[in-house]
RNA sequence: GCCGGCUUAGCUCAGAGGUAGAGCAACGGUUUUGUAAACCGUGGGUCGAGGGUUCGAAUCCCUCAGCCGGCUCCA
């Protein structure tokens, strides 16, 4: 029932942060540049229809209303008209109008154009109505091209000294489904030539550590086209980093007074009605599995799938669901006997496996799958305990992020949003969960900002939100309160008076999820695993033939003690093998020949810090056993 | 799901209407190597799938799938 997956769309986040902040200098810059776009689009496309043009992370994007298809190949030509404008220094205007005066110009066209024109600027005369009576409508023109705007903008257009179209996509106005689909064109700009440069060259070295080529490259998982979108496949070597993170957060568990347990893959589809995610949730998972018999008996009847479908919604027909979550498992164990208050918090632990029917377009890599596994666990617990189990929680999140390094992570406390609709349970129980969560965020010492609206439909949660290579946004571990589902399920315990109470449930994963996190992973370490997750551990690489018995000798050794080791015994020169190892990212490589074999010795090379020199085998041994054990990053 | 782009050998990529190429990898030899690429040879492709235009399609058009970038959604 949480959502280990959310993610928060970067865009959404920044224009809701933007209505309150003031724009810095770049964004200044930026936003004058996306009036430059604007300035050389309807030079060229004099009809396009303007909507909004704001700056974003990385730049800035103008969204257009447009017959002709604007398509990288159109670029060269917008921007040869940018640069012209910027180069003529365009001063940018501010022009105080009444909202009369406002109006009239938006219905001559005049608003987002360079004249007047036949048909109305429709968007700025929507975006007009929007704005709040006590503001005074601002208008800013450069050359002919005036445009609705709250500004501020730079003084002239001469000071975007470096700006560059980067690509074009589609967006609904105002974000809404139901509004037309303008075409956005982005871009980003910058005081000087130099910081462009800068930039779009750490662009292209983040490229370099996305986790789909790093993946494919050290064939970590594979995503197979016949298997399906958005179903990894794990290739031996990330399953070996998958099983070290679980044996690793295990080791955590078990600390915790976690039991483990493990459940299916499917359950009845009477267990998600009462969950409430079928059939409310049925658009983003994947349709029921019916009993054979009763699909055969379906066929004869030839059945529609309208009614079908209609009949398995009302509960007529018995079905399947592939599990979109653990939960209702973990509830259905709580339940199978009577709990007493003495044996609670109850904390079920399980790497269990959902499925969710993710819209073709939202897959990426490992990032936004349609199978995934949660390391996931649910605390039944009395209200008395929920404010030590949180805090527990948080601080499991705490340990996992630190250890692992991931300190760019950000903590976000999901409040529940204005529209209260969107939410179960009464105001009581949500100011109490509010209150204790937020208690116990500020207590575990996390820095974290609260976010009205971005609660869980049945509680507050706090998320830990990371930025892959590209800059996008990932929800990954996650602490959630949850009074809903135990109602749902009529949940009890017997309590000090005997009397049945309603237990608590806590959802919470700290890798949120196993693909999602190793995706992460993937980019932070730039595939260079430390020595505990590292699919192959060390490389013994013989000078020659000669050596390869001693490098067995070694090999033996260190496989002796558990570690994953590989003896080279290519045909190809020690240049050509400690490439090869470098290019594999293997974190030892142990070179062998005569001087090593007779000192009992190993010359190490790490890949990232290169020859380390020779070495005692023994102290070798020692110094791995030390790394691997303290899971040194 | 929507808009745009992309899909050629295991990988990275050339080929733009005249019948498929390179480098790396693989395989077979030669070489026996001191810290990021030894040398020679061999095999490998319904050019994402299907349909159309054409004397002729990897190349042009249509449909579909997958991927990429956004948008929307996200328990």
């Amino acid at each position: 029932m949480f959502s280990s997956q959310d993610c928060l769309c970067t865009g959404v986040y920044q224009k809701r942060r933007k209505k309150v902040q003031k724009m810095n200098p770049l964004e200044k810059l930026r936003h004058s540049a996306a009036h430059v776009l604007a300035t050389a689009i309807l030079e060229i496309w004099p009809e396009a229809q303007l909507a909004a043009g704001p700056p974003v992370e990385g730049g800035f994007y103008y969204d257009v209303e447009l017959d002709h298809r604007i398509s990288p190949e159109d670029f060269p030509l917008i921007e040869e008209k940018m640069r012209r404008i910027i180069a003529e220094r365009q001063p940018f205007k501010r022009i105080e109008v009444s909202r009369e005066e406002a109006r009239e110009l938006a219905l001559k066209g005049r608003l987002g154009a360079l004249s007047e024109r036949a048909t109305p600027s429709r968007y700025k005369l929507d975006i007009l109505e929007s704005i709040p009576e006590n503001e005074p409508i601002t208008l800013y023109q450069n050359d002919h091209f005036i445009d609705l705007c709250a500004g501020p903008h730079v003084e002239d257009t001469g000071w975007i000294k470096g700006f560059k179209l980067t690509h074009v996509s589609s967006a609904y106005y105002k974000g809404d489904e139901k509004n037309p689909q303008l075409q956005r064109i982005y871009g980003t700009a910058f005081y000087s030539e130099k910081e462009l440069e800068a930039y779009l060259k750490q662009l292209e070295a983040a490229k370099q550590r996305d986790h789909r080529k790093l993946g494919k490259e050290l064939e970590l998982f594979l995503i197979d086209e016949e298997v399906g979108p958005g179903l990894p496949l794990w290739l031996p070597k990330g399953a070996i980093i998958r099983a070290e993170l679980q044996a690793f957060l295990t080791e955590e568990l078990q600390r915790r007074g976690y039991l483990l347990v493990h459940t299916p893959h499917i359950g009845s589809l009477d267990l998600f009605r009462i969950s409430g995610h079928y059939p409310y949730y049925r658009d983003s998972q994947f349709p029921p599995i019916l009993e054979p018999a009763e699909l055969k008996e379906f066929e004869q009847k030839q059945m529609s799938c309208a009614e079908l479908a209609n009949r398995l919604e009302k509960g007529e027909v018995s079905g399947y669901l592939l599990k979109p979550m653990n939960c209702p498992m973990h509830i259905r164990i709580f339940a199978a006997k009577p709990r007493s208050y003495r044996e609670l918090p109850i904390r079920l632990a399980e790497f269990g496996t959902v499925y969710r029917f993710e819209k073709s377009g939202e897959l990426s890599g490992l990032t936004r799958v349609r199978g995934f596994t949660q390391d996931d666990a649910h605390i039944f617990c009395m209200e008395s305990q929920v404010e030590a189990e949180l805090l527990s929680c948080l601080e499991l999140v705490k340990v996992v992020v630190e250890k692992l390094g991931l300190t760019d992570a950000k903590a976000r406390l999901g409040l529940r949003g204005e529209d209260k609709e969107k939410y179960v349970g009464g105001a009581e129980s949500w100011q109490k969960a509010e209150r204790d969560l937020r208690k116990a965020a500020q207590e575990s010492g996390i820095n974290f900002v609260e976010e009205p609206g971005e609660a869980a439909f049945y509680g507050p949660k706090v998320d830990f939100l990371v930025k892959d290579a590209i800059g996008r946004l990932w929800q990954l571990g996650t602490v959630q309160l949850d009074y809903n589902l135990p109602l749902r399920f009529s949940l009890t315990y017997v309590g000090e008076d005997g009397n049945k109470e309603r237990p608590v449930i806590i959802h919470r994963a700290p890798f949120g999820s196993m693909e999602r996190f190793l995706a992460i992973l993937i980019e932070h370490f730039e595939g260079h695993f430390p020595l505990w997750l590292a699919p192959e551990q060390v490389r013994v690489i013989p000078l020659s033939d000669a050596f390869v018995p001693y490098g067995q000798k070694v090999t033996a050794l260190l496989q002796q003690h558990k570690f994953r080791v590989t003896l080279d015994r290519k045909n190809e020169t020690l240049g050509a093998k400690i490439r090869i190892a470098q290019l594999e990212k293997v974190p030892y490589m142990l070179i062998v020949g005569k001087k090593e074999e007779q000192m009992s010795r190993v010359s190490v090379r790490t890949a990232r810090k290169g020859n380390l020199g020779e070495m005692e085998l023994e102290a070798f041994l020692s110094l791995l056993l030390t790394e691997c054990k303290e899971r040194r990053i």
